[in-house]
DNA sequence: GATATACTGTTAATAGGCTAACAATATGGC
DNA sequence: GCCATATTGTTAGCCTATTAACAGTATATC
């Protein structure tokens, strides 16, 4: 069903490139919503479950700042999702000898606890979902969004890269 | 750059569909970030210029809970969006005769002067920036989010679809 | 060493999403 | 007509985002 028909739009949507653009949010809204309830049943929110992945899957201790950088997100919204993770002992924070500006976060048993159970379900849900694509598809649509996505890095300097991160 | 290089990321994604899902995800998120920003320079927000372009594409009048369908979000959140546009004076409630429980919304005057100016300039923008695919390739993007998508058409039923929409 | 500049985390204001509960109103079945 | 059920819009509480301003701390420059 395309995306006119799927609408019932009263016009036309004017072009390809603008249909293709509404399909990405259009499809995205869609799995955030998803993703919202899911984690729900775990008394997580989403937002809160990509903080405790990317601690999880971090080669070394972060800062606040360089989880907001992987999350795309401000500073300002890592401080409230760190608020909430520690109100619910999922991660603590922790001074830094060598510079008292910063906290170290870092998951409690807890964290790792929970990330244990929601883990492989997130996983699984997600490989039935998107099993409605091919293999090959689904590496194509990669390809195509991530070559979608250059547009947007516009800070991305000498071929370095933004150091930013969303599951 | 593949998402896993882009990300810096110290362990692999797991699955190709895993990497095709957060690569919606996250392309969706820039687009946001960036239209955020663009509706800004026009004193709306992007999900209140939705609201009026829905109101604008619309072939009858419509009730908050109709828009709310068009737009995927909640009567609740209608409230506001339409509270918000009330208050700069872009659109008006308007009760109905035989059915007293609805509001229909209209458009006003300089509801429909803004969209005059913002419209043209969202379009233009959007064409330029989903010009780095080819028709083709936006096309094909198009059919694979639309085929990703029906996974959660899950109170799809009979054959006909949901009433929704997002601009 | 002093000073300007940059960076980190916090706070406040604003916006938008969600759910749940509510009152008012329509509608269906009897 | 009556009553149960459904629908509409509102409200309240929560969570997540944004920007802007702020204090505290680090760093670079002179």
């Amino acid at each position: 069903m395309s995306l006119e028909k799927e609408i019932k739009m009263e016009k036309k949507i004017n072009t390809v490139r603008h249909e293709a653009l509404l399909n990405v949010v259009r499809t995205a809204d869609f799995i955030e919503k998803i993703s919202y309830s899911f984690f729900k049943k775990y008394g997580v929110t989403a937002a809160q479950y990509n903080v405790m992945i990317v601690l999880k899957l971090a080669a070394k201790d972060l800062t606040q700042a360089q989880i907001g950088e992987r999350l795309i997100t401000s500073r300002a919204n890592v401080t409230s999702l760190i608020d909430q993770l520690e109100k619910r002992k999922f991660v603590r924070r922790k001074s830094v000898a060598d510079d008292r500006r910063v906290y170290i976060i870092e998951l409690t048993q807890a964290g790792k606890d929970l990330l244990k159970k929601v883990e492989p379900a997130y996983l699984d849900i997600v490989e039935k979902k998107m099993a409605v694509l091919t293999v090959k598809e689904n590496h194509q649509l990669s390809l195509l969004l991530t070559k979608l996505r250059k547009i947007f890095n516009v800070y991305d300097k000498e071929g370095d890269c933004a150091d930013e991160i969303l599951y």
